[in-house]
DNA sequence: TCATTGTTTGACAACGTTGTCAATAGGAGG
DNA sequence: CCTCCTATTGACAACGTTGTCAAACAATGA
């Protein structure tokens, strides 16, 4: 009933503690006699190992942290984006970590702070975490991720390649945005507008220019009148796609950088009076719950977020446990979805 | 730039380890000027006391746990309900903690396992934390809970009243339910049908009382058959309310246990030809992104998500700090949000 | 047979902090 | 001035685990 140390187990197995440590992690050397004698006082008394004895006495602490832009994770619920990206990091990365005997810690981190790098040291500090997962904004930020490579400390920047600072995982925001494109081209549209996203995230820009690529590739002309600016919200979404759709000659499709402004553009279009897809196709990013409960719903390109999340938790296990410290870049592949939002241009 | 510990700060103030340890940690019977040189050493070297050490040395881990269902959580973002519940509570907790110097430590199990228990005791030894904040369906396990005060550990239930066992952070379901229903009432409905929510939850129930408790207040008979089951998800949603808008004498108000089966209400009866709120005015719970996004915007229920995980983080650091074990209950206010899903009958 | 090597086990220090208790200094009261 | 009490500071053990190193033992080869 009382707390189990490994003490107990030594004695209830009649071995020294040292030969229960071996038996609980794994170690070699152990002859099957002993792994066994050790393993049933384990599980008899339902010892498990504390985490702070062994941060204390090991070298590992068996803690990933990931780290996450403060005012963009409470803005989303709080503007009405949803956490659908937060949610699906998390838990790729906790079931990754709990496969692996890992925990998963989750901060919080004013990105635009200007002590950013002394709060991320004082986490460091006290949770001396076996590596940190971060993301977008923080993955992109070069000199706070230089200092956390000479400190030593083992990063995964989600999102971004990370042009052998660190480890990448992403995936090709750029391609994905000419996919997006191509679908559109393929159904014979020409008149194909642009909604950006938040120009501090680095995957807008790159899904703009896979679009222009696209364009392009099809041999269409670019025109910037198409292109309007955006920043993730519903709200900026309205007032991109209602400049669209006043253009003289207005698109007959539609790419939007995230769901969110896709629902505002399917909104505003109903009010125009267009009805989609038939008067005008739209294709969005992110695959949010809200995408697939919209009517109709939306044709977009699916993120592999919690794929990366889980590859990124592998990742810094294995480099904490070889110590090893190579740079590193693991793409993953997208996925076009299409449902009812994108048509052949009629 | 190499590891900062409470010895170097000591050295550097020229005074013992336990002098530095009684600043850092606010403890009385310092002098001024002691507590002056070394709180300078600490700022100075950039000091933060490990958490690890702390746990071993001490009896406090710094840290809380909350408790959520696997399955609960996973299944929300792949069918499409969201989580906004989720991150509501995880940043109402994170912030509570953050003021008081403690971490959150969030962990996922099944709360169908068989030997959940057996688990949650695994935690508790791994981790050590000062607290446990239990969501629902955890926070309705007696069994589980029982077994977690016998150990001492401060646990807080999130979303149903204690009742002696733990503390209770929630808001009163069964009046939020009332209120929702008296809403439309007091617009001169008659015919008002209600989407149950998942019996799982306790809060299905409260609500559906609370439902027909405000009926007959109003002097409205109770019809069974305005009574729909559902889960909570959109799909069950889409069943409860075509079965309600085929009815006979088919209601002219619905209350719907949360936003996802409002939702789907909402889109049933555009496909039926019905216009809300002219025909049918719906009523729900939960103020998600999407219930302010949809069109119309809908009326709802608002819990206190953050509050409640705020106040429940307070209350365990404070329940650990003293050594208290007295069991509580804190019921948090609800609020009815009146948006264009509801009118007066026409 | 003996030296050599490798395998298995254990003894012990170390990690960074706090709890306990003793030592010292300073002030009040006689 | 001396005693007693309290406020302040410090010395040291303890927490539960792993890393290091040595000891015991078994197997191998000459």
């Amino acid at each position: 009933m009382t707390k189990v140390t490994i003490r107990h187990v030594a004695e209830a197995a009649g071995v020294a503690v040292k030969t229960v440590s071996r038996v609980v992690n794994g170690e070699p050397n152990v002859t099957p006699d002993m792994r066994a004698r050790v393993s049933q006082a384990v599980e008899h008394l339902g010892y498990v190992p504390s985490m702070a004895a062994r941060r204390m006495g090991g070298s590992r602490s068996y803690l990933l942290v990931a780290l996450n832009d403060r005012n963009n994770t409470i803005n989303n619920w709080r503007s009405g984006r949803g956490n659908d990206w937060l949610d699906q990091m998390l838990h790729g990365a906790m079931l990754a970590c709990e496969a692996q005997g890992y925990r998963l810690l989750f901060e919080l981190v004013d990105a635009a702070s200007d002590d950013l790098d002394r709060k991320v040291v004082g986490i460091l500090s006290a949770l001396q975490p076996d590596g940190l997962i971060l993301t977008p904004p923080h993955s992109q930020n070069e000199s706070l991720i230089q200092m956390l490579v000479r400190r030593d400390v083992p990063v995964v920047r989600l999102g971004v390649p990370a042009h052998g600072l660190g480890i990448g995982v992403y995936m090709n925001e750029r391609e994905a945005g000419a996919a997006a494109t191509r679908h559109l081209t393929a159904l014979g549209h020409q008149r194909i507008g642009f909604i950006a996203g938040n120009e501090r995230f680095a995957a807008s820009e790159a899904r703009r220019q896979g679009y222009v690529d696209a364009l392009q590739e099809a041999g269409i002309t670019v025109d910037a009148a198409l292109q309007a600016p955006g920043d993730f919200t519903y709200e900026s979404g309205v007032t991109a796609v209602t400049r669209l759709l006043s253009l003289e000659d207005r698109p007959t499709a539609l790419v939007a950088s995230n769901d969110e402004m896709a629902l505002a553009a399917l909104h505003c279009a109903g009010r125009s009076g267009l009805s989609v897809p038939a008067d005008l196709s739209i294709v969005s990013f992110d695959d949010t719950p809200g995408a697939r409960l919209s009517v109709p719903a939306l044709t977009c390109i699916r993120q592999p977020i919690s794929e990366m999340a889980a590859s990124a938790a592998e990742l810094l296990i294995a480099a904490s446990r070889d110590g090893q410290h190579t740079p590193a870049d693991h793409q993953l592949p997208f996925r076009l979805i299409v449902r009812e939002s994108t048509t052949a241009r009629s």
